[in-house]
DNA sequence: GCGACTTTGTTCCTGCGTTCACAAGCGGCT
DNA sequence: AGCCGCTTGTGAACGCAGGAACAAAGTCGC
């Protein structure tokens, strides 16, 4: 038995893998057919030859002279990422940022849904969001048993992210993602991403900061 | 006039700058005076040695035997960052997120603080929030011109987002952090930052995924 | 005062990601 | 049917980030 393509597809790839399918989802509400890498890569902010090769790495589906035909490969980056089935996920935190994760609609399009909405606060619990009723935390074990949801997202404050993370992945969930503004250190077996919105203004800070000082030196 | 440092820092490294900024702060209250790269690396969840080398680019500040001081290296990032300084932002779209976003403690103690709150909707226009009253969004470019913030925020839906990106950068503004789910094409000179959720989603997703077929393939 | 231990700062190296450039292939025109 | 132009897919080179190992330096114990 061979393997055709190599099962490994590059993280920085997956990421911009998602970002084409959300780009070809608005070409084909457009009514468009085909489209050539240039101007998909224009669309996504990348390079032509950086885009072939991330399509490269799930087989060619392009025809030469013309392009890509539109549904085609959306369809084809969708069986790539998964995002055919319907994936369980778990919050944790109803926050204002809980809150705004709950409702976010880019979410239930991409094939993520909510099976489950958690929080600590007597005064959250019973809130309905999203048409899903916020539980006590002391019910995540069992929602998340009973769903089979493999999916966590932690946005409760800091100092209890850790051992919400602890019970996720005793509970059966195996990848998380953490707003919350500490490094989480979980289980073997356990993925973890961060997305710390601090720190993402603060590169952006530097960067912009970095771009005036060069430019002032060149003035100088 | 030598330059005894090179001013390009990489971007990856600013990144864990940030992260590093915030496990000292959090060390600094516990009344931890003194860490060690390895104990420091643990803590951000980051390899010692690249720890060190992060910390070699702002210049040697520890002391071999011992470790860092926390409150010196804490300071020192904080100036490279620059941290110190209060940054002045706008903030475009009060959704749930952006009301998330404007509420969101972690800014103001970064050195960011929102100057201006802005929606399209007549309904949110009035609300106050975080100290700050919600803006119609024809206040925009007079707002940004008087408090000459530099960093704008967009949390709106995706098909005003490009519109409002160029209003900002017109006003004056040179760094964009933005949630929308579409791709902005900013003028020259100006820096835009995507987070889309959706995408960390799916490679989180995709990630636990792939590692799931490699267990069944080692099984098998 | 001296030796040994601890920890930093640096250097080398390996691997990955990105970019450029070219060959291969397909449609359209004559 | 044959040629031309356009676009994909791939191969190679470049640059960068990450990791490991080693030398320098400072402190603690004797």
């Amino acid at each position: 038995m061979i393997q055709p393509r190599p099962r490994t597809i590059p993280e920085a790839t997956v990421a911009r893998l998602a970002v084409y399918l959300r780009v070809l989802s608005g070409l084909a509400d457009g009514g468009r057919t085909t489209v050539s890498s240039g101007e998909l890569a224009s669309a996504a902010g990348v390079n032509p030859a950086g885009l072939r090769k991330d399509l490269s790495h799930l087989g060619s589906c392009g025809v030469r002279g013309v392009g890509y035909e539109v549904s085609a490969l959306r369809e084809r980056i969708a069986h790539v990422l998964g995002a055919e089935q319907s994936r369980a996920c778990v919050l944790v935190g109803i926050g204002n940022l809980g809150t705004a994760l709950a409702d976010y609609a880019g979410f239930g399009s991409r094939g993520f849904r909510f099976v489950g909405l958690f929080d600590a606060s007597p005064a959250q619990v019973g809130r309905e969001i999203g048409g899903l009723t916020v539980q006590p935390i002391s019910e995540l074990e069992s929602t998340v048993t009973a769903t089979d949801a493999a999916i966590g997202v932690i946005a409760t404050p800091a100092d209890v992210a850790q051992s919400v993370c602890d019970r996720l992945a005793a509970a059966g969930v195996r990848s998380i993602l953490n707003f919350a503004p500490v490094t989480l250190t979980p289980p073997p077996g356990v993925d973890v991403r961060p997305v710390d919105l601090s720190v993402e203004l603060q590169v952006l800070a530097f960067l912009g900061q970095q771009r005036t000082a060069r430019a002032a030196e060149v003035t100088a």
